[in-house]
DNA sequence: TATTGTTATACTCTATAACTATA
DNA sequence: TATAGTTATAGAGTATAACAATA
């Protein structure tokens, strides 16, 4: 790759960052599945899960709290919410001032569901970085996700 | 209960290591997330645009092929397939041999649709890794997805 | 019997649109 | 007007189950 190709229609990026960008998409999706697949049976969804574990790492918030968060929509983090209230893993308490607002929090079914959870749906990818990566490929790894999270959360 | 493993109830993984599979979940949701917005309005859906890339890259395959590749159930292979022939994105052939088979190829519509859905699908992802990161950080997430990648692919 | 592929059905996840209640 | 949240509806993506055709 010595010159530059200007009438290439896809051009633009460099080969290497082009195929890294395929290789992330194709390891996203394998990413869902296994992810999805390793989280059945467990009486919550996936996305329910993320909900979970956020309620635990940063104590209680508000649906839209939790939506911008996750960067869904709020009607899509409603429906998540509203499930796992029903089954009494997260509980609504009212805001103290604002009385539009309703605050989730986990319950103590909830905590012991997250528990399973961990170790069952976050547990093979890290005992799979634990086991296959040694040290400096776990550094690397580590490292990337960070810049690639930061790539994800830039702008809209 | 455990006694080889006396603390902590959700244990086996280094606390460095739970944070890493967390954070890849997240990454991955919002990813998708991400990819999928950025496919709308192209006229193929994120998962058609998985296997136009993939046929371009390795060729012609089946069904069977194609979901062993992008590790989903042939059924859900067969339904993206199958709405990308109706576009005619794609065609089939007969097996030389076996007649069960049928062989999916790219028509020229495909791959001029895979023009566009490079630039703009896998394009802000190309162009964010060359933006936002200096070298060593690109090669730092180079190397990430190739292991990240052998991960995923293990067993089941 | 095993493999390729199809059809039918259902669930998860997410979105947009339209609405109510509160600020 | 703006924000928090709900309800209704739809599409993408995937799964399981049952089946037909071919090897």
């Amino acid at each position: 790759m010595i010159h530059e190709q200007p009438q290439s229609p896809a051009a633009a990026a460099p080969p290497e960052l082009a195929e890294a960008a395929a290789k992330l998409r194709v390891l996203t999706g394998q990413l869902m599945r296994r992810l999805r697949a390793a989280s059945e049976g467990e009486g919550v969804t996936l996305s329910q899960a993320a909900v979970l574990s956020r309620l635990d790492r940063h104590g209680p918030a508000t649906t839209v709290a939790l939506a911008r968060a996750e960067r869904v929509r709020p009607q899509s983090m409603g429906a998540t919410v509203g499930a796992l209230e029903e089954e009494g893993l997260v509980q609504r308490s009212p805001h103290p001032t604002d009385r539009r607002q309703a605050i989730m929090s986990l319950t103590d079914k909830g905590r012991r569901q997250l528990t399973e959870v961990r170790r069952t749906r976050e547990g093979w990818i890290a005992q799979a970085l634990g086991e296959r990566l040694d040290e400096r490929e776990q550094a690397v790894v580590i490292e990337a996700l960070d810049l690639l999270a930061r790539l994800a959360e830039d702008e809209a």
